[in-house]
DNA sequence: ATTCCTTTTTGATTTAGATCAAAAGTATTC
DNA sequence: GAATACTTTTGATCTAAATCAAAAAGGAAT
């Protein structure tokens, strides 16, 4: 298993914890097309990307639907509202191609808070989600359509080939045809 | 000690552990025009503004300053990256008026990491700053500057008395001549 | 008061990006 | 292959908000 040793060394974990995470840990393939979380439901899930794309989205008041976050390896999703506090999300979060996830669920999370570096799990965790949005507000203040897509394709070069291009305009707050100019260099 | 009390409840922290903590939090008065953190420097705590308002700002490429946040009673401030990695933050978090804050140095964080219950205070303190941060992100995409400015004072009626405009507007990402125009009805 | 300085408002103009609409590409299925 | 759906691009127009500029309104200091 690829991950618990990743997270081992980058979450500072002892040997017995990140061994001890193993027996929480399911490893899930996902097909295109299925949700890890769906709107009216409780998210009860912490997942950790280990091959695929996700999308996590919701339908705005006109009715269409944005994007709220793109996410693939090495990442985590939930819809963290709905974890922490057992509540129906607002958001999908669809798989964009066939995927494979390690998820652990709320009542594991909750035991493994209580070992031994515990805290350092969840600390790094939500620092890892925490990290992601911030530049994402960054990235948005004052920019232009154009910058904050080049942003996108600089630390994201795949997306393009990966997600279609009406997913990608909602994540950067813009309609798709702004987005097809702006590829087309105007 | 009115912020552990608090805490307590909130985060579901034992009793002993919630005791325990108030050996480490410092109670801190910040005068107006002070700095929590400045850019430049590495940020080595968490605060929890007990009275005050702070304004977290950084300065665009374009040399202006634009507002990250603003914090004001019983919520977190920290510049998160910088307080986990030990790195220098690129972001300023001045008090805007006189304010008390209680403190929590990243050593002593690392102690409270390993003691029973820490993992329960580290994850409440990233889940709500986290939750801040995807309400933040949902108010933008797609709102007009009227209806992000609407849905601010809605949550925070006094941030129009106690911020200046041009803090506000650079916060919601417009100009202040296009807030002020919001609020004289046009 | 008067002056100086900061903050906010108002006015005129420009522009980035939305909207509406249709055409062109690209896949998928029969 | 044609027929069907999506997906992306292109075109024309409209609008929200930026920009540039200056006036007004508040505060603080002399």
């Amino acid at each position: 298993m690829e991950f618990p040793s990743n997270l081992k060394k980058i979450a500072k974990l002892s040997d017995s914890f990140s061994e001890e995470i193993e027996n929480f840990i399911v490893r899930q393939e996902v097909a295109k097309g299925k949700f890890l979380f769906e709107q009216g439901k409780i998210c009860r899930h912490i997942f950790f990307i280990d091959k695929g794309l996700f999308r996590v989205y919701y339908y705005a008041n006109s009715g269409k639907d944005i994007t709220a976050w793109f996410s693939a390896e090495q990442t985590y999703i939930t819809a963290i509202d709905s974890f922490y506090h057992h509540k129906p999300t607002n958001d999908f979060c669809e798989a964009l191609e066939d995927s494979i996830v390690y998820t652990i669920k709320y009542s594991d999370f909750e035991l493994l808070l209580d070992m031994e570096d515990g805290a350092r799990l969840a600390f790094h965790v939500m620092y890892e989600i925490t990290k992601k949005m911030t530049e994402f507000i960054t990235s948005t203040k004052f920019q232009s359509a154009e910058s904050r897509y080049n942003a996108l394709i600089k630390d994201y070069p795949s997306i393009l080939q990966r997600a279609p291009l009406g997913y990608i305009a909602s994540y950067l707050g813009i309609t798709q045809e702004t987005l097809s100019r702006i590829r087309a260099g105007k």
